[in-house]
DNA sequence: GTCTATACTTCGATAGAC
DNA sequence: GTCTATCGAAGTATAGAC
């Protein structure tokens, strides 16, 4: 029946992604997918060939996902600084939703046979972006100081206490709950330090 | 002989170090291990019971190497702002020379059965870093932000990029000698950051 | 201490019945 | 489409000779 057709996938897709962000693909069992389905591991690849199959399309689901269209935030012409902001508030939001991504497609994109993820990523220089800072600094609205470094830093500031989650909790002694509260609060305190590092004067 | 016996184990623990940092314990091959360092499986173990005890071994030694005794740090009284810039000199260069140490200890960390490795982390929310902030506070020499939150942003900036090294090459198209120089680059760059946010009128 | 050969285990994948 | 049973590859661990 159909109808059964792509209620199992779907139920397939869903255990999947659950696993696989968790573990990522090297500790990823299939038994623990299926089990997580509610089925058994020959119908797994009876759906999906492969485990390799599967974790592709769990990759390219997800990372679509994880990557916001940045050309929604170039709309209304905000200035530079304003548009980091609007990033910076959208994409820890992305995170929080799924908290495992960044150490998902880390351990993915490390995997010495899986360096070719690397050009499933929707990344780019976002030469946009740069060259509205360079405008803003013509005007000097913005100071001086190196794109490419504050980009990296914004998304280190973002998704790296993701991937450090349980020992930011270990350490402070929080519980899940406090830190995603946390994580909120963290939105305005970066948007505070690019405040004070693009701004003259702030 | 005694004096094969260390030149062994020597050769079994660097080779262990390369490849566990590199792939991780989950990817990481006994046979690889063995092959790095000229000998058979057997041996290693013969020297080290299983996989587990040499990865712990491995880990542990790593460890105390990657988490620069702060105390030092706290030796001619400096103030919370130079301390920080010190640390981040320090921190980074670790890291140039041990470029998968963010990654290792991360997937170890996030690694479902591994929960307690988190305990041998030699880090703690440093007391004495706090105090330095609150004295500069009362002092006004620094601005009003929450020092956690500053913490983790430092850390963040400092190690996410070599994790995302792969990525970062593969966007900006440049090669391992070039990357070492962004991270160069990077120090004084994130200092300056640092200055911005806390120092007023800087 | 070191090696070869092999046992044991885990896990992805497939065959075949229903 | 779904299940049970089983295969085969890969990888850790050990036995036993030298």
């Amino acid at each position: 029946m159909k109808q059964q057709n792509s209620q199992t996938e779907e139920k397939i897709l869903e255990a999947a992604e659950k696993i696989f962000l968790r573990d990522g693909y090297g500790d990823a069992r299939m038994q623990d997918i299926a089990d997580l389905a509610g089925i058994n591991k020959a119908l797994l690849h009876y759906y999906f060939r492969s485990k390799d199959n599967l974790f592709e399309y769990i990759f390219e689901k997800k990372i679509s996902v994880m990557f916001p269209k940045m050309e929604e935030l170039f709309g209304q012409n905000l200035s530079f600084y304003e548009t980091i902001c609007a990033f910076i508030e959208k994409y820890v939001s992305i995170l929080a939703d799924n908290p495992y991504m960044p150490f998902f497609v880390m351990s993915t994109i490390n995997r010495a046979d899986r360096k070719d993820f690397i050009k499933k990523l929707p990344v780019s220089l976002n030469q946009k972006l740069i060259e509205l800072y360079m405008k803003d600094l013509s005007e000097k609205k913005v100071r001086e100081v190196n794109p490419i470094q504050l980009i990296i830093s914004i998304i280190s500031m973002c998704a790296f206490p993701f991937m450090a989650r349980p020992v930011i909790k270990e350490i402070t002694k929080i519980d899940e709950e406090q830190f995603k509260m946390l994580m909120n609060f963290r939105v305005a305190e970066i948007q505070q330090y690019i405040k004070y590092i693009l701004i003259p004067n702030s």
